[in-house]
DNA sequence: TTCCTTTCTATCATAATTTATCATAAATTT
DNA sequence: AAATTTATGATAAATTATGATAGAAAGGAA
C-alpha cells in the first residue's frame, strides 16, 4: 500500500538521518525505483523531508541534534556510522548495564538501539534524548557544564559519580586513533571520562569508523590493549584487523 | 448482518492497524469486494477508520504515523507562559548565577533568555538544549535518571552534587498552588530537588500563571513566604497579589 | 575544460484500484 | 401479498499507481 510505504519512508528517515535511492530500494525490494523517487517527491512536498542528489535526508538532520555544525550536504555518501552503530545495536542484551558516549556513532546508536529492558548511563544529551523514546531503556545522564559544540557533559565531577554506579559494559568511540598512541579524543574532561569509564566497565566495546585511522588527537585514554571488541566497517585495514586479533581483541 | 459485518471491520482495524481489501476479503469471504468497499466507506464517514488506497487504516494509526516526533505534548496556556517567561528573563542580569527547573515554562524562559555571560544550572534537558544555543551563557545540567515525560532530571544524589555549587538565584516553577498548601508538585524527587534549590539560592522567584491556582499536587515544596518575587500572568487574581505582597513578596 | 558515469525528469503504457451505474436480491413496510 | 426500501453483486468507466525507457542534468575524473 502506498500511503503505509510513505509512512515507512518518512520514519526510516527521521531515524537514520539520510537514505541512498538505493539503499530505500533494499529496504523496499518489492516497488521500483521510480516508485520510491516519486515517494520522496512527495514527502517533500509535505516538507517531511529534504530531497538531495541521491537519496533524501531528514528534516531535522542528525548533524543538527547532535550540535555539529550543519553542513548542508549535496550528494548522500552511505554512512559508515550507522553500519557501526547497527551492529554495536546487535550485541545490546536485556537487562544489561551499558555506558554510551555522547558522539555522533553513539547517537546512532542510540536511535538504532532495541527497545529492550536496559540502564544506560551516557553524557550526551542527544543521545539521553533519542533513548528517551525507548519505553523500556532506563536513561540515566551525567551531570555537569555542558560543552556546547558537542552538548555533552564531562566534568571533573564523573568519577564521584560513578563510585555508587556500576555499568557492565562501555561502548564508546574515539576520534582517532593510531597503534602508537591508542585511541584519543580531543577534550581532557573527555579523555579523564573515558579513563574512568573503561576501568568501571568490565567490557569496553570501541566504534570506531576506518576514517579515525591514523590521526591523533591530544588526549590519549585508551589503548589498543585496553579494549575487548572493535567494531568497525568495511573499510577498516585487514593487516590492522589482525594485530586487534593478535591481543585477543574481537574485531567486527 | 450488515451492521454486524461492519463492526467486525472496525474492530479489526482497530486491532491490526491496517488492512487491505484483499485480506479483508479473507475475513468475509460470503460478500464482495464491492460491499466490503461500501462498508469501509461507511466506516469512513462516522470517523472510525481513514480510507487508503488498497485498503483502510485505524484513525489510531494514521495519528501516529503521521504526527509528531516526540513530546509535542499540547501546552495550553502557551500565551500565559510566554508572558511570564520574557518577564522572568528580564531579571537577570549579566554574571548571575542561576538554577532553572525543566519545566514548560522554564523551556520559554530558555528561549527567551538574554545571551549574556552567566551561569545557569538546570535539571531539564530540553532547557539545557536551547540554553546552548546562547554563546555567553554557561550551562551545567543536573545528572541522574531520567524522567522520559518532561525530560528533566531529579535524583537523591543533587543535594551532594550541589555541595559545592552555588547560585544566588533560582527560578522555577510549580504545578499547583493554594495559601494552605503552598507551592507542590506530582514527583517527589523534583520537590526535594526543589527544597534543596530553595535553600540554597539566595533569592527565588517563583514563575506561577494563574491557572495553576487552587490545584494541589502531592508534594509540598516551598510556602509563599519562602519565595521572593512572584512572576504571573495578567488574569491572577488581585487578592491574592496583596496576600503575597503583604509577605513582602515582589509581585509581576 | 571534456568525457564518462550516475542520477533525475518526463513521458508513455500498463496494471491496479476506485467510482458510478444498473439490475437483482433481500428485507421491510403497508 | 404487493409495494417500497435497502443491500448486494456485476460491470464499465475513471482515476491512480506503477514500471520502463529515453533524454536531460549533475557530479566526478582525467
Amino acid at each position: 500500500m502506498k500511503r503505509e510505504r510513505i509512512t515507512q519512508i518518512a520514519e526510516l528517515l527521521d531515524k537514520r538521518g539520510k537514505l541512498s535511492l538505493k539503499q530505500l530500494g533494499e529496504y523496499f525490494p518489492k516497488v521500483s525505483l521510480m516508485t520510491l523517487r516519486r515517494d520522496l517527491f512527495l514527502l517533500e512536498e509535505q516538507g517531511r523531508i529534504i530531497r538531495v542528489r541521491g537519496g533524501a535526508m531528514s528534516v531535522k538532520d542528525v548533524q543538527k541534534t547532535s550540535g555539529e555544525p550543519y553542513v548542508k550536504k549535496t550528494t548522500i555518501h552511505t554512512d559508515e556510522k550507522i553500519e557501526i552503530a547497527q551492529k554495536a545495536a546487535g550485541l545490546i542484551d536485556e537487562g544489561a548495564s551499558i555506558f554510551i558516549d555522547a558522539g555522533t556513532t553513539a547517537l546512532y546508536l542510540a536511535k538504532e538501539m532495541p527497545d529492550i529492558s536496559c540502564n544506560v548511563f551516557t553524557n550526551g544529551l542527544a543521545v539521553a534524548t533519542e533513548l528517551c523514546k525507548k519505553k523500556n531503556v532506563l536513561v540515566n545522564l551525567l551531570g555537569g557544564p555542558l560543552i556546547k559544540d558537542n552538548l555533552s557533559t564531562a566534568s571533573s565531577f564523573s568519577s564521584i559519580y560513578f563510585a555508587d554506579t556500576n555499568f557492565e559494559l562501555a561502548i564508546i568511540s574515539a576520534a582517532a586513533f593510531t597503534p602508537e598512541n591508542g585511541f584519543s579524543c580531543g577534550s581532557q574532561m573527555e579523555a579523564d571520562l573515558f579513563k574512568v569509564i573503561c576501568k568501571k566497565a568490565k567490557f569496553t566495546y570501541m566504534m570506531l569508523d576506518s576514517s579515525k585511522i591514523g590521526k591523533i588527537k591530544p588526549y590519549t585514554f585508551a589503548r589498543a590493549e585496553d579494549i575487548n571488541v572493535l567494531i568497525t566497517d568495511e573499510a577498516f585495514p585487514e593487516g590492522l584487523k589482525e594485530s586487534f586479533k593478535a591481543l585477543n581483541i574481537v574485531v567486527m
